[in-house]
DNA sequence: AAAATAGTGTCTATAAGACATTATGGT
DNA sequence: ACCATAATGTCTTATAGACACTATTTT
């Protein structure tokens, strides 16, 4: 009776572990040296730890670790990034496996890599943990020329991918953004994201057309006022903020 | 030097298996019993096996199995799905990652989880494998209120998240399609993966519209006249085929 | 006044959306 | 003649896209 309830798949060759992987990008702004108000200039950045210990010691990788038997994957991203960089609190995102024989020269390895978006500010939080000599924030074009460790190369730029089409097809903009915005600080984040995204009358469109009307919504103040800034511009901007709309895409309708 | 390069994590508990559970989708077809031409019933299935060993012996299940070392978890399912069903030459999608601890009585399982969208007369090539007592396809709506094995309940529920998503966002209805098809047969196999799915206008939308013109184009003989089919109907219905345009949605733009 | 960003006016072409109407050919 | 499905006509309103123009406030 004992016998039947042998699993005979446990004399087979299993896997060495399950790590994870997690990308976090962040958009960084910096203001212009002119003295004038003008928008800041933004740059796509993401986190990459330096690796002390074999293999690729030396070498800059993603921040991860392996999976306990006693969480999920999606658990043990958020306590790598928590215990490597001291990022909590962040929405992270599972988007795909890694599993070609040979990744990784401790043995066999499947990878599972998640992505995360997190405003400049919260990484100031970052620490160096004891198990990277470093932890940095990299231009994404100098991260897809740098050497890396294991297969990151492929796994930032499957990343990248994902994300180009999330900021044009969801909300996550708003990952990037304060709680309020002006326009103009949207269109920059779209575009520092997917630099080929171009519209004319981008005001236009996401104010006043029917089926993306409920996207974004003016902030008023207390006394019902609209309320605006001009943190980067002489003449005032209209406030915004997300909605919890999110609109449904079709190629049908 | 040679201690430098020990992997310490060697010492650590290690998954005891990495399976792979492949959700097959096929949409069925079946000509109505008044005599006379109409468009048949159509219903979304799903291909089961019953489980033939422990654990959830006599249980219907995912069909799938364990990664090797030597093979990555996409080739793994290729391979499985053959093995266990006789379905080749499929194109599977990997969606999801399931690792809850505890979701596999047999030990610490991560399992990788695919989705394929297949013809109805590919799965005529099926057959019952030496692991599994019998191969079936269920109605989607069956197969969610059956006992079935491990968390395949949930697999399928976000499988079928996720196809209704890309049916609208995407031209995966062409996997379920014959090359040559009428606008009405789209328009039914819409319906099906996502029964809320209604337009109006539709042919016009899919036809006509400048953003979606190029989907799909009209089917002509050798002659360059337009090809027709009466089929599902008195009149004869003009054929499409889909082009290599996929559509880049956007909710800026 | 110049600069820099915000925002509006105006025009044309195209698309959406609703419905009624016509077309085709087998039973 | 009737039926089921295919396809078009017609009308109103909404959106796309282009581009010139006005608005606001700091330097």
């Amino acid at each position: 009776m004992e016998n039947e309830h042998t699993y005979s798949a446990s004399s087979y060759r299993t896997p060495d572990g399950a790590p994870t992987d997690i990308v976090i990008f962040t958009i960084t702004a910096q203001d212009r040296e002119s003295g004038k108000k003008s928008l800041p200039l933004r740059e796509l950045q993401l986190l990459l730890i330096e690796r002390k210990i074999w293999p690729f010691q030396g070498v800059w990788a993603l921040p991860g670790g392996f999976t306990q038997e006693t969480e999920t994957v999606a658990e043990c991203a958020q306590r790598e990034l928590k215990e490597e960089t001291g990022i909590s609190d962040v929405r992270i995102e599972y988007f795909n496996v890694y599993s070609a024989p040979g990744r990784d020269p401790r043995g066999w390895m499947i990878s599972h890599a998640f992505l995360a978006l997190v405003k400049e500010d919260l990484l100031r939080e970052r620490k160096a943990s004891i198990d990277a000599a470093d932890v940095r924030l990299f231009p994404v074009s100098e991260a897809m020329n740098m050497k890396l460790a294991f297969d990151h190369h492929d796994i930032i730029r499957d990343a990248l991918d994902k994300i180009r089409e999330k900021m044009l097809t969801t909300t996550i903009a708003k990952e990037f953004l304060p709680e309020e915005f002006t326009i103009g600080e949207l269109y920059q984040v779209i575009q520092t994201v997917v630099p080929a995204f171009e519209e004319k009358n981008f005001i236009r469109k996401v104010t006043s057309t029917q089926i993306r009307k409920g996207i974004i919504e003016e902030v008023r103040d207390e006394a019902g006022k609209l309320k605006s800034s001009n943190k980067y511009s002489q003449r005032a901007a209209q406030l915004y903020r997300f909605t919890d709309y999110e609109p449904q895409l079709s190629i049908y309708s």
